[in-house]
DNA sequence: AAGCGCCCTCTGGTATACCAGATACCAAGG
DNA sequence: CCTTGGTATCTGGTATACCAGAGGGCGCTT
């Protein structure tokens, strides 16, 4: 007979140098603001083989999953460049999230535990006295949070998966149009309302405000932004 | 002065190897019913090298296109995969069509042009008298041919995208399914009803029939379906 | 001075060699 | 006979060398 068991960690063997320049480049993508730039941002396979100290090859399956994903495009003979959603790419991101929102939404109504729904009335707690205009950066992060929470709540992985990569630009959206035109207040609002009717089970009303709620931003969106242009 | 100028196609710079091979490799997967298989499919970089012709670098960023894709999993070491779906995959990934698709009756409703709403109903004309139980295989045909239509008369590249990989999952659903419990029948209803709320332009009917229809196949696939267990 | 073309350089694309982990098989020991 | 550990071999992962096309600079031609 053996003694007690070891306790160990099974050890991560997904960590591919390839998963990690994946992982790196994603994240320096995402943490610049491409459209601040004045030209396209080119990435060099073999200048990043030397920072990250691999050769291109993993470096170049890295680029693979991000050109899959959308984050960059690659010219032959002539560069990998990351790219700039257009207004109409972008509005048409927010619609989709708007639709995968919305089913995330029906099936927490369906699914999800008492519990788990009464979470996301307390992310909105420190605004529930007064307008949330005084502390927008703080209603932002709690906004972000909130639509991160039901895409979570709804138990489905793929939905998960697919709004991921439009999280990242949709993240941004939200931030820069939360101060315009008193959105913060009228966005606490429609929370207050998706979230009462998530508690009574509402399907298809949950559903259809949560829908509206980002239709809404798309048509702001669509009617305001002019900063690509 | 030159003369008339010489019509001239360019030459498709895309086609590199690495693209010859992933549309080889997902013909070649979505042409085998994964299902029947006893065991897991698994691929050989090596010897598809040599099957196609070319070096295993192309290949392998193929393979992590796929892999991106969802159609395939590698394990290190041990082999890359075709991935089975499961029934509950599978589900989400109706529900996620319906999410979609009805997004794109909306915009169907505000955007297209009424030529383009007529188109649809010509997919119909020959099951106009009598119920299309006699003819069953043309009637999937068109059925899936309605569903492709739907998501192409929306105008959005991005929805278009984010489905096409989904539809190669649900087209095999829709086939398997078509012949039961008279819903080919109830299908062409459905689909009538479609029609005549996108030709009145009314928005939220198409919208919520639309997904009714393909949540109807969800429900059904997760009462009857159990060939996966 | 302007237009054209050569050529150097730099890019992503491909082929190939080698590495380390996973597996199956086999032989030695109980 | 069963167990155990080594080992041959096969896998995906990585590094590297080389290729052809694209672009730009420079000098020749007019």
């Amino acid at each position: 007979m053996t003694s007690a068991k070891l306790k160990v960690k099974p050890i991560d063997t997904q960590s591919s140098f390839r998963n990690q320049a994946y992982r790196a480049l994603k994240q320096a993508i995402t943490s610049v603001n491409v459209y601040a730039q004045p030209h396209e941002i080119r990435l060099d396979e073999r200048q990043l083989s030397v920072e990250l100290g691999v050769s291109r090859t993993p470096i170049r399956e890295a680029m693979t999953v991000l050109e899959c994903e959308g984050f960059v495009r690659t010219a032959p003979r002539r560069g990998v460049f990351v790219v700039r959603k257009s207004k109409k790419e972008i509005i048409e991101m927010i619609r989709v999230w708007a639709a995968l929102e919305s089913l995330a939404a029906r099936l927490i109504t369906l699914n999800a535990s008492d519990k788990e729904i009464a979470t996301l009335r307390r992310l909105f707690d420190e605004f529930k006295d007064g307008s949330p205009e005084g502390q927008l950066d703080e209603y932002s992060e709690a906004n972000i949070k909130f639509h991160q929470a039901i895409i979570r709540l709804s138990g489905s992985e793929l939905i998960a998966d697919m709004t991921e990569n439009l999280f990242i630009h949709v993240r941004a959206i939200r931030q820069a149009t939360i101060g315009e035109d008193n959105r913060a207040q009228r966005s606490l609002i429609d929370h207050m309302k998706i979230i009462e009717a998530l508690e009574q089970r509402d399907t298809e009303r949950a559903e259809a405000l949560t829908r509206q709620h980002t239709l809404d931003l798309a048509a702001h969106v669509e009617k305001n932004w002019n900063f690509f242009e």
